[in-house]
DNA sequence: TTCTATGCAAATTATTTGCAGCACT
DNA sequence: AGTGCTGCAAATAATTTGCATAGAA
């Protein structure tokens, strides 16, 4: 397991209090709720009496996410959420009633798209699916 | 063909000028660049010497969508873009280049999409899926 | 008349930027 | 010394809201 300050170097970074502690958040985060907004990441840094700004933590998430560690998603809810990017491509869907986001992929989709897209001409660069979804009862 | 003040009744709307206006623009732009953002019809209304406020437009374009005469999308642009709602579903691939947007519909697609969810034990309510895309050269 | 709709300005929310100071090389 | 990084406040951008007034039923 390399250590926040590799992983940091290896992107490029200097590094520095804030992004440590930014990065060590967001992998925390990992396991549970994996996707956090700037201001949820703000809040964990007060609580944890690290004195970073807001403005810093969104210039380093989006260094993060130019560096490829995280990826940036946009929901419906008028912000963005940020997680650490696992190597592999997912998709995610949603629960309307409880917010829970749940992760999942799947080949045929994806190469069904690579077909639309080439059917119509374009070449696929990147897309975003997300399922709103409800629980069964 | 219906005229916009059945539209507006039908939707449980008070026919004023500003939402017939305002339906008009859409409906003008139904062929061409669909997709329009509160600012572009805005700009549309003030070409026209229509005197409506942007506070309107953004309501009137949020009652439209509660009514289910507009789908509204959130692209990766910052802003929403609102679109005239043809019956049916579809979703939206758009070049990374131009900012061109096209719709598609993939049956596939959308039974898969039902399976994922299912298999979750969610039920699938709603989706989103946008496709970047740039042209093939 | 009675209630809804609108305009305009002010308020909010999410995010970005300018700038002076600090940190590391 | 030089360049990059940070905090804070101010600046933006998109959208919403309060309120007094105009307009539809």
């Amino acid at each position: 397991m390399r250590s926040e300050n590799e992983e940091l170097k290896t992107a490029g970074l200097k590094v520095t209090l804030p992004r440590i502690r930014i990065l060590r958040i967001l992998e925390e985060a990992a396991t549970g709720a994996r996707h956090l907004s700037a201001e949820d990441v703000y809040k964990k840094l007060l609580e944890a009496e690290d004195d970073v700004g807001l403005a810093t933590v969104y210039r380093v998430l989006t260094q993060f996410e130019t560096a490829g560690l995280v990826d940036r998603h946009n929901f419906e809810t008028g912000h963005s959420v940020f997680e650490l990017s696992k190597g592999a491509h997912h998709d995610h869907m949603v629960c309307i009633d409880t917010g829970e986001v749940i992760e999942f992929t799947d080949d045929s989709i994806e190469a069904r798209q690579r077909e639309i897209a080439e059917r119509h001409g374009y070449e696929l660069e990147d897309h975003s699916l997300v399922l709103y979804v409800r629980k069964k009862r």
